[in-house]
DNA sequence: ATTACCGTTGACGTGAACGGAAACCAATCT
DNA sequence: AGATTGGTTTCCGTTCACGTCAACGGTAAT
């Protein structure tokens, strides 16, 4: 019981929002990281309700993920990933600011900007990709010539068996 | 003068020796990097020509090349690239121990190793890209979002903007 | 011979990204 | 009521991958 629902606290959209413990587990990271995230100002949980305690919406999560791709997959720091973010966070903010107020008419800037930065993300992506790729096709001409070279050591081996038993057999 | 050319210090094999500052410029390191990665074990220059010089071969170059892009592209830690050329390095010391000797029986086995290693890496590799395509199409998705929602704002604007001037002047 | 440059070996410092423990709330289970 | 669970802040510790500095040595040019 003690039914706790239905408090206003911040913004009360029925998003379901998850514990730090609940969000550490659905991410694969831990409640330390997620809040040093926030420390540096990666994140910013609904934060507080009643007590201290730390509520993050699904969109949070999303961000969580995407922090962790930038991280684990482009290889850039916290700080870089910060700038990436940059854009899409300021729209983020006049969107929630102007909620069906002005005609935004530079918030189309702003939208602007977050696209260009998409753009340059993806570029990034794409650049690697392709360095990957070489790589890629590099270590697979390793595996071609050692396989090669297997060929001529197992023929080598062939060749000098038979000293034991130079009569030969056929089969 | 002072000719100290065609020293048979370790092996004289005439390959072009690199100094570590030499070596650190092609790679784009620092000398301390590549003291380090000595340190660790990742490295083994001819060294100690006459005084403690370190000296580093050509497949020394091509190693660093290699590990920093185990490192850059994989997001390997030393460690995982240390475990990741093991297998090439055995097979490279027992190449180098029994330079024409035994037919070679077991040295198949090292080689086989090698290559076994080199595949695991490829499928490593493999699902790498396979992620960050994935990822990238996400953002390339977030994109197309955020274009559409442009072209919306936009024509919002423009049903709007007209209200300030509702005389119409057509110049 | 002096200077300049490049190298060497310690040893300690550093920034990034957390880990972990202490001391303390708040809700929940038994 | 007491114990458990899971959260909070604060602060110090740690690991990785080097950076940096001191003290020193060999080689080459001036």
């Amino acid at each position: 019981m003690t039914d706790t629902r239905a408090e206003p606290d911040t913004r009360a959209e029925d998003e379901p929002r998850l514990r730090i413990g609940e969000m550490a587990k659905e991410t694969g990271l831990t409640s330390r990281t997620l809040r040093y995230w926030e420390e540096i100002g990666l994140l910013r949980p609904v934060a507080h309700r009643g007590s201290g305690e730390r509520l993050y919406s699904l969109a949070e999560r999303e961000r969580v993920v995407h922090i962790r791709e930038l991280q684990d997959l482009l290889g850039l720091t916290l700080a870089e990933i910060h700038d990436v973010l940059a854009s899409e966070d300021t729209l983020e903010r006049v969107r929630r600011a102007t909620r069906a107020s002005a005609p935004t008419p530079k918030r189309l800037g702003l939208l602007e900007d977050a696209i260009a930065a998409n753009e340059t993300l993806v570029q990034r992506i794409n650049e690697r990709l392709e360095r990957i790729g070489e790589f890629r096709d590099q270590c697979l001409a390793r595996g071609d010539r050692m396989r090669a070279r297997r060929v001529d050591l197992e023929a080598e081996i062939a060749d000098q068996r038979p000293r034991p038993r130079p009569k030969g057999r056929p089969g």
